[in-house]
DNA sequence: TCTGGGGTCCTAGGACCC
DNA sequence: TCTGGGGTCCTAGGACCC
């Protein structure tokens, strides 16, 4: 038995936790430069602002119809997280944080009224951190994730699923001719692992709503179409497919790449932005307490725009897997020496590590590059300084010290401040 | 005229997830 | 004028190897 907890409409929800005066009112996040909806209230998603929209195409909604704006603050939402899971825990005995506002949680062995306790977590939840969630339950993490949709849904009154099944939604507690009726009226693409183009082709083939999907023989799905999907439809009809991963896999890879405030054109520029993402993504690397052995580095124009179009990337192998930033960044630039061509407008740049490996179990060699040692507390050092004095307070050369304006840094201009994490934007209750 | 088979590695891209 | 970022897994095709 899963259940999966979930926050409501996750970024705004932190935004309206510490302005409650955006509570009733149409909001949305933007993602990185101020470029598309990556979150909306309820209210926002009623004017018909999609999910990804940009925001050049809805931003007339803000004098028409009082759309709030906001940059991403992922400080907060990040901190905000790791709050709502701590409570969200309490629900069962095993948790797997699957992302930034939702996890699964192993119901097994858990007695009594179980949407009674979903219903009590949820309410400390919302009392302990002012996030609203949605939770959903059932015997796969497949049906946790459909009953979640449903509880979210049925909460906001916009399906056709029955009032009692709002914010928390139990599936197997459902008699089978229930169940039935709310499967037939879920489309397809509501499951978790199909995605637009699964869903036309299901579409395609007649199959349109979760019942006539669970009807179909595995075998029959795995012939026409992958295991991936058999492993979905099976995960419907009850089999569990998919266990609880409570201990992270490690990461595979870490990237770091940005869209620019404008498109630049001069390989100069390239090298600072490309020396910014290869220092980010070290950092991000010895956080984990991990070496990489390969670096990608990627360039492209944008496919939004008319004119000639690039798009590159290289892999460089390390002579040995490291976590050093010099010699990250000098790879990453002389991999983007070799790709970058003259005459094009960039629009969007990143560096990849990747081949990572646990850093506890170092190949050891014959030193042949004796600086290493020092090396080692110099990243330390730079990581503490840029930890504590904030991001980019130390960094290398190439990153551009001259004062030059860099014209490709993304632009933030509705940031919200870090209320639980930094001293100086603490809020302050007046009586 | 007729030109193998098995394997790896790389790049690129597609599909899905949040 | 203006279109995100971070992941995983899978596959196809080309280069190259024996």
């Amino acid at each position: 038995m899963y259940a999966l907890v979930d926050g409501n409409n996750f970024y705004v929800s932190c935004e309206r936790a510490f302005r409650p005066s955006l509570k009733n009112r149409p909001v949305v996040v933007l993602s990185n430069s101020d470029g598309c909806a990556i979150a909306r209230s309820d209210e926002a998603k009623a004017l018909g602002i999609k999910m990804g929209q940009p925001w050049f195409e809805c931003r007339q909604l803000a004098d028409e119809a009082g759309l709030v704006a906001l940059s991403a603050n992922f400080t907060l939402y990040g901190d905000m997280s790791d709050r709502m899971m701590s409570v969200a825990a309490g629900l069962g005995p095993g948790q797997e944080i699957y992302s930034i506002d939702e996890s699964f949680i192993d119901m097994a062995g858990v007695r009594g009224d179980l949407v009674r306790r979903g219903h009590a977590v949820r309410e400390r939840i919302l009392q302990w951190t002012g996030i609203p969630t949605g939770i959903g339950m059932g015997p796969t993490k497949t049906l946790a994730k459909l009953a979640n949709f449903i509880a979210k849904t049925a909460d906001r009154k916009t399906g056709s699923y029955p009032a009692e099944l709002a914010r928390v939604c139990n599936l197997a507690a459902m008699p089978a001719s229930d169940l039935d009726a709310v499967l037939q009226a879920t489309n397809v693409d509501e499951v978790w692992g199909v995605g637009r183009r699964i869903a036309k082709q299901l579409n395609d083939e007649g199959v349109t709503n979760v019942l006539e999907l669970v009807q179909i023989d595995p075998a029959t799905i795995r012939r026409r179409w992958s295991v991936v999907l058999e492993r979905t439809v099976r995960e419907l009809q009850g089999q569990p497919c998919i266990g609880l991963e409570d201990t992270p896999p490690a990461k595979k890879e870490i990237a770091h790449t940005r869209s620019f405030g404008q498109a630049i054109t001069s390989l100069a520029d390239l090298t600072q932005a490309v020396t910014e993402f290869a220092s980010g993504a070290a950092a991000k690397l010895r956080k984990q307490g991990g070496l990489a052995g390969q670096l990608l580095v990627l360039v492209h124009t944008s496919p939004f725009r008319q004119g000639p179009q690039y798009s590159r990337s290289v892999t460089v192998p390390m002579r040995r897997p490291t976590t050093d930033s010099m010699l990250l960044v000098n790879t990453a630039v002389r991999g983007l020496q070799a790709i970058y061509r003259p005459g094009f407008n960039y629009a969007k740049a990143g560096v990849m590590l990747l081949d990572l490996q646990d850093g506890a179990v170092e190949q050891a060699e014959l030193d042949l590059e004796p600086e290493d040692g020092a090396r080692g507390t110099l990243m330390a050092t730079l990581d503490r300084l840029n930890d504590r004095f904030g991001r980019n307070t130390v960094l290398l050369a190439s990153a551009g010290l001259d004062g030059k304006e860099r014209s490709w840094a993304t632009r933030q201009s509705l940031l919200t401040p870090q209320y639980t994490t930094n001293w100086r934007d603490l809020p302050i209750a007046k009586a």
